[in-house]
DNA sequence: TTTGTGCGATAAACACCGTTTAGTAAATTT
DNA sequence: AAATTTACTAAACGGTGTTTATCGCACAAA
């Protein structure tokens, strides 16, 4: 039976032309002005081909956010295990923020886009974001067993270290931060996550 | 002539009229699914009217971003002249953070949404947006007077205090805090804030 | 080899959207 | 009373996400 094995693979091959298609115009004009029809202009097939394929547009923007996280985990991995886990802490920041300046069309989809997130699909998309999210609290928990953070609870200290560096890289990505000169930006990032780091060195 | 001034007064209470059902639904429902034809059926009138008061959508985005921006000020003003400048610093954290949980609408409309923001109409609305963040510079040049921050720049300093209240904010109004029982959420978010105080407190 | 069938692709339609244009009817001025 | 200005709107244009009915072709069965 070669033929439904061919056909399989076709469908899987249509699959990924659409994802990768897709994936390049969210990430190039954004989520909101691409159209089902431009994707479908793009790849050459009608519009109504992309929901043979996918449900809505919305199984499309997970499949991208799914993309996204696995990236997002991947950068993480990059992080080495340094002896000084306040090290390690800074090293993780300095990675989230350059993924975020690197990617800001992932990061976007990934923590700041609305999009129906009413649970089901969810639950699977965030999985690299929990083990990232894990990451950060491993790391924490090691900062405080070396004496850091006392008397402080890990969950709200991880919580207060993401909200920074989420907000950094927020206002950098939502064009927030355009009050200052263009060239300044990336260094007062960079700044400021140095300023938040020498702070935690010291609790 | 009367008339003139009747007519003048008529064509006010209408842009009001709109305004203030745009407003409510762009709270209620977000920029985006409320529609020119919804907000125009709210009033009874027909959508083409909406254009003889307003450019187009956007230039209705930005009255009511003015609005939000003028009661943010608001918030502001509440914020006491304490003698200890971190515990001013302290407040002006919480003040934000309670506009953000009184106002997420507001919030998302100021500092999380996309709008062509290209400049021109941009200074203007901003300008309540400037002064508030002139009083986060200044309580900051206060606290380094008084021996905090010590070798920083309040500059620098500045940003990381809003990086992180805007990332705290942002997580919260954009549903990133899901994983999370809906209980916890805002006492979570106090917490973080009483973390990062303490910090503070010790620079 | 011919016939029948199932399936991938699509044209066309539906119900929305923001926005523009041409026109109407009423209020105001002359 | 006639002319003009004004406030309003119906209808259209080109866009959107999505569904439905249909067509043609590759395949399976005869």
């Amino acid at each position: 039976m070669g033929i439904a094995e061919r056909k399989e693979r076709e469908k899987q091959e249509m699959r990924e032309l659409i994802l990768q298609t897709a994936g390049k115009m969210f990430v190039e004009e954004g989520f909101d002005k691409t159209s089902i029809r431009n994707i479908a202009e793009a790849i050459e097939y009608s519009p109504a081909t992309i929901y043979l394929y996918f449900k809505d547009k919305n199984e499309l923007f997970y499949a991208i956010q799914k993309e996204a996280f696995l990236k997002f985990f991947q950068y993480f991995q990059t992080v080495g295990p340094m002896k000084d886990p306040i090290k390690r802490l800074n090293a993780l920041g300095e990675t989230y923020m350059r993924f975020a300046i690197e990617n800001p069309g992932y990061y976007d989809l990934m923590f700041i886009m609305r999009a129906p997130m009413e649970a089901e699909e969810t639950e699977d998309d965030w999985h690299e974001g929990k083990k990232s999210h894990h990451v950060l609290h491993e790391i924490v928990g090691q900062c405080m067993v070396a004496g850091h953070f006392k008397g402080q609870d890990p969950f709200i200290v991880a919580h207060t270290i993401w909200s920074f560096v989420h907000g950094l890289a927020s206002l950098y990505v939502r064009d927030r931060m355009k009050m200052f000169p263009e060239e300044t930006r990336e260094s007062m990032i960079r700044e400021a996550l140095d300023t938040f780091n020498t702070w935690m060195e010291k609790l």
